[in-house]
DNA sequence: CTCAACGCTCACATCGATGTGAAGGTCAAG
DNA sequence: CTTGACCTTCACATCGATGTGAGCGTTGAG
């Protein structure tokens, strides 16, 4: 498929569509006529992308990232550098703090709402 | 205290600070030289919210975060609008995404790196 | 053949989070 | 009284993610 309709099943612009390649995150091919030609994987890996990119991830880290998240698990051991493990390793890290930061987070909102429903749900029932 | 020892405690830059000042973020008071000056709870206040901002987060959304979560889970009912609980309803859905999706890749992550150390585990045995 | 809809590249604009520095005020130690 | 280490405001710079548009090529339908 080519750009326009990429973009409109994933949701995400042309013009981003472009940024992502140029930054290495994706490499679709070229028709002779020099148009970008995606192919239906395309559509998972740039929601994959969208969802990291809008979690706050730098497209850099994102690149480190994509090449482990493909679902028929090929192995890329051979080319795996040590250093890719420790980066590998360290973003984990990261990430996993960043879940548990959150988590903390999400879990006070949904404590100051239950407290504040349940209080004006009080109030309704002396107002009523 | 003032503004050098807070970012010095915080590792956050004195620019910065002024800036979340300037979002509304916080609010130190001043001395009579016009000096800011901060109290104890503002380093975790900071600390939270540059937890928040690590983790992606506008300051536009943190500043409605930031009131539900103080310790103390003073009761803000009274001033709380319908719409503000609307607003957090949303943003706590949008916290639980993020999470959920930054779980799964941090899962596939821990996968792929189960995987490839096994491989190099046994190549090691192989070439031992 | 022409026109609309799409594609391409390139470049400049914007926005939020930051850095950096200029020009000046405050204050404590020597 | 001076010097150095703070502080102030203001403004411009940068960086990454995005938008927007100009100028031009491609293609398919009428």
């Amino acid at each position: 498929m080519r750009i326009g309709e990429l973009a409109e099943r994933t949701g995400v612009s042309r013009r981003l569509l472009r940024y992502y390649e140029e930054q290495g995150l994706i490499t679709p091919t070229r028709s002779p006529n020099g148009y970008r030609e995606y192919g239906e994987p395309h559509v998972d890996v740039v929601q994959q992308i969208k969802g990291l990119l809008d979690a706050g991830l730098p497209t850099r880290i994102i690149q480190q990232l994509l090449p482990c998240l493909d679902k028929p698990h090929t192995i890329y051991a051979p080319f795996v550098t040590p250093e890719m493990i420790v980066t590998l390793q360290h973003e984990q890290a990261r990430l996993s703090e960043r879940i548990e930061f959150l988590t903390r987070n999400r879990d006070a909102i949904a404590d100051y709402l239950g407290t504040v429903l349940t209080v004006s749900e009080r109030r309704e029932q002396i107002t009523s």
